[in-house]
DNA sequence: TTGTACGCGTTATCAT
DNA sequence: ATGATAACGCGTACAA
């Protein structure tokens, strides 16, 4: 076992200074050509690399950006993922990833410990948690030291940062408007509660788009989960006793579900009921049938999350501070759960 | 905007020398308990946090842990994460996760990168491409550096390193087995070409299974997928001529493609196929019919590596050297593309 | 009880 | 052309 090469080792061995080494292997002009040669040989043949942790304390940056979010057994947020390591390689960035579990605490444990240190700047999505505790000084904090915060997907007013978000009640309007193009009379969606702001986004447009066709909006056509355990009975019960002929589902699970239920129920999809999903997985593209949904595109909203990051870490700090909020357009992908 | 605060800002303020700070801070005795209650407080008020940079730095660890994986946006992936974070965080390690997109250049990279500092240890599964090649040099030189390696699922004999595997031979006969069970006569395999160690795997167990049980092997029902880009078309057109009435497949893409496919055909499962997947993920549990298969417990995989390898790191390097191979059971998950 | 000095690995500035 | 020194932030052995 052979330890790590430093610059240091590289001198003593070759009796030279520590300095010398360090400009020979920058291609300093200051140091003989034959020295450098040595030099350079010797730490090829070692094959030397410099240590990251103490160019990190010496250049008060450490080229890592770090992703705080919910959960990672997601398909969306591993999209997200992919799309940040995409750009942030590109730019010589490193990613950290750390999980909140939907956690309050866990999610400022995570921010607090790579906030000191570890990384340049931080692209997070909120846990659910949090966002029903209100609670964000701990990213105000972090934000106050300096740091560049991008938010995305799971976003909120009160915290003043970049934000990458999609358009949630646009995309619900495709969703809906499709439906109602495709012949439904009975529109019903399977939601979340409010306090998930994604799913109080796609509910808004589900009744804009249900009121600008002069669909009367019933509330008995709403269902709104708020147990994601269960959400398969209730989602049984629910369709049981209503008449619907179109359904949007604020996830794919949902849409999953609601078909399985339908099914179970002697009604076939889409013939007698159509159903639109939201965010577009796995499971949209193998389920039979597949599942008409709306893209969110996650990878590209990681890219520009990392895009907005790195311009902030890139920028001078005296220039103006601003901050942008990116809207990632959706798409309705269809295919074979409504009818056309 | 106000920047972090350190050691020597609070001394400043306070006017006492720095290492009055620190020692306040860690509760020395040897400091009075005025002046400890002083800078206490002022620590507290200013939230101070010492940063992790410098302790890795002078510590010569990170207390981090790198995980490189072929590709982020794979259930299978996602869940040994999840398991690796869990052990982490609970031992008060954080956890880089880095993406080498099943490339072997990207590997060398990403292997490197964190190699330099960033990671006292790591955790990976090889890139596609590097068991092609069979070039391991990278992981034997960080291994020489005395960086602890534990190899997951994708893993070689070149590598001398723990190891974390599944019982893969053991979990495709179970699933073989099944078959057998449920009356299935003709029994084929849809699998991935040999280089890629678990496809091989499968299939030597399916092979076994069969032998054990005194069913032919009739090649003409192995189907060795190379392109997964085509895979469903190439599942279609193998099954087209093919009379199985049981098919096992080594992942649940394979999985579903072969059920679309029959069902296109006019063929039911499992009335008159049977299909058995390999990896428990979203897919299988919603399909329909949901998929009975063989699942691989990726969570208990990224756990058991996570103990391996803080294991290693928090040994004394003195103690003797020796490689352990944890084989994570499989179990098979019966649900309905099985009779039974 | 408090402070000084040193080292972790690196680079930049200033001497020689 | 080469080397010594300081600094990044921290902890600690040792000196005062």
């Amino acid at each position: 076992m052979r330890p790590k090469l430093t610059l240091k080792q590289i001198a003593r061995e070759l009796d030279v200074s520590i300095s010398t080494v360090s400009k020979a292997l920058k291609d300093s002009p200051e140091i003989g050509e034959d020295t450098k040669q040595k030099i350079k040989a010797f730490a090829k043949l070692y094959n030397y690399k410099p240590n990251n942790i103490a160019l990190s304390l010496k250049n008060r940056k450490t080229k890592t950006i770090g992703i705080i979010i919910p959960e990672i057994v997601h398909y969306f947020f591993t999209t997200v993922i992919s799309g940040v390591e995409q750009v942030a390689n590109e730019k010589g960035y490193n990613v950290i990833v750390c999980l909140s579990n939907n956690s309050f605490d866990r999610e400022v444990l995570n921010l607090d410990l790579l906030a000191n240190g570890s990384t340049d700047g931080f692209i997070l999505s909120l846990a659910k948690e949090t966002m029903q505790k209100e609670d964000y000084h701990h990213l105000t904090e972090v934000i106050n030291q300096g740091m560049p915060v991008v938010l995305f997907d799971r976003v909120v007013d009160e915290v003043h940062c970049d934000k990458v978000i999609i358009d949630d009640i646009i995309g619900a309007k495709k969703a809906v408007e499709h439906l109602i193009e495709t012949g439904c009379k009975k529109i019903g969606i399977l939601t979340t509660v409010d306090y998930v702001s994604v799913g109080k986004l796609r509910t808004r447009g589900y009744i804009e788009a249900l009121e600008e066709n002069d669909y009367p909006v019933d509330e008995d056509l709403i269902l709104k989960i708020e147990d994601m355990e269960n959400s398969e009975k209730e989602i049984g019960e629910f369709l049981k006793t209503r008449d619907v002929d179109g359904l949007f589902a604020v996830n794919e699970q949902f849409a999953v579900s609601a078909i399985g239920a339908l099914r179970r129920q002697g009604r076939n999809v889409p013939e007698d009921v159509s159903v639109v999903g939201f965010t577009d997985g796995e499971l949209s593209k193998n389920f039979i049938p597949s599942l008409t949904t709306v893209s969110q595109h996650g990878t590209r909203m990681g890219a520009e999350a990392a895009h907005l990051l790195i311009d902030k870490l890139e920028r001078k700090p005296d220039e103006v501070e601003s901050y942008k909020t990116v809207i990632v357009e959706t798409s309705l992908v269809r295919r074979e759960s409504t009818k056309n």
